[in-house]
DNA sequence: ATATATTCAGATAAAAATTATCCGAAATAA
DNA sequence: TTATTTCGGATAATTTTTATCTGAATATAT
């Protein structure tokens, strides 16, 4: 049972797009510094949340990436889902259809008690993460931020997100 | 987000271990047979299960494994735990502190509201494999059984289980 | 006691997934 | 047009998962 390192990156690189002024865009190589992670990988991974529709991208000069909706209303599951994929972690291989004693097919046509309960589980997992959102992760962010450290953000933001016009 | 196929094939042994007349026994290959998956593999992971303390393993002729206690006693997790180890899926990197703007190692005392967040979903998954016990998986899998097919299973049992002194 | 059967632990290896990089094509801004 | 940037795909390194095999330890049967 693993989460890929992709998804940790794509949760911070959108809190990072989050606070982002409107008509600002950051792309894959100043997100990839400000979290210092390889650049060509976090790029690959935001090709997911592009293709899930979370974020806007912006190509040419002075382009980059912007997030398509509010953050209020992405959740941490939404991104979890765009980089891992919905299949579930539980592959039920049917086993109970195999051997000797084997069930029949006709038998089977719903999954076992083994495999629902890992589907159950799954979903409480998923559940929760759906109750969070993008924006309250940023405000426990926020909250562990002393004020000199928000003004180093604030500088660094300036000089790295690109205007839209 | 995966989970192995051993935890599948474990369960599901641990089932046909639970249904065992006392004073019975299993051993690998007769299991691996029953379900139709790779003998060698399926030995592997119930080591893993013999090391949790999860089922007992005899030795010698006649050997084989059986549950350690009672399957009401023994829950989904304990197997999964078992077999894949107590590591969380989310595995932080804590790239908060690295780049740029990186947070002080004396800010990060407490996980990240990501990392946090995913933990909590993790625990919910948990708690739920936690409340499922083998012997309700047990009353499941029996209610689709018809009873001629029970025949053939205790004719099975009564041939490949081993006894022990 | 000896022979046989069986699990265990570790070495080994094949297959798949994850992590990571690079490049050409498409698209945008200056 | 020119420079920049993302996108998509090709490629590759690394790690994990899946799988097999062998020798040692151990228990049973003769």
């Amino acid at each position: 049972m693993k989460i890929g390192a992709g998804v940790e990156w794509c949760v911070h690189a959108c809190t990072l797009l989050a606070v982002l002024p409107a008509n600002r865009a950051l792309n894959a190589e100043a997100l990839a510094e400000y979290f210092d992670v390889p650049p060509a990988y976090l790029a690959k991974q935001m090709q997911a949340l592009s293709k899930a529709g979370l974020v806007i991208s912006h190509r040419g000069s002075s382009g980059g990436y912007h997030l398509s909706r509010p953050a209020e209303e992405i959740s941490l599951w939404d991104i979890t889902e765009a980089v891992e994929g919905a299949k579930p972690s539980f592959r039920c291989q049917e086993i109970r259809q195999g051997g000797p004693c084997g069930a029949r097919p006709e038998e089977c046509r719903r999954p076992c008690g083994v495999a629902a309960s890992f589907y159950a589980a799954e979903t409480a997992f998923r559940d929760h993460l759906r109750g969070v959102s993008l924006a309250s992760i940023i405000v426990d962010a926020a909250s562990s931020y002393a004020s000199d450290r928000q003004e180093d953000f604030a500088v660094w933001l300036e000089a790295n997100a690109s205007r839209l016009s």
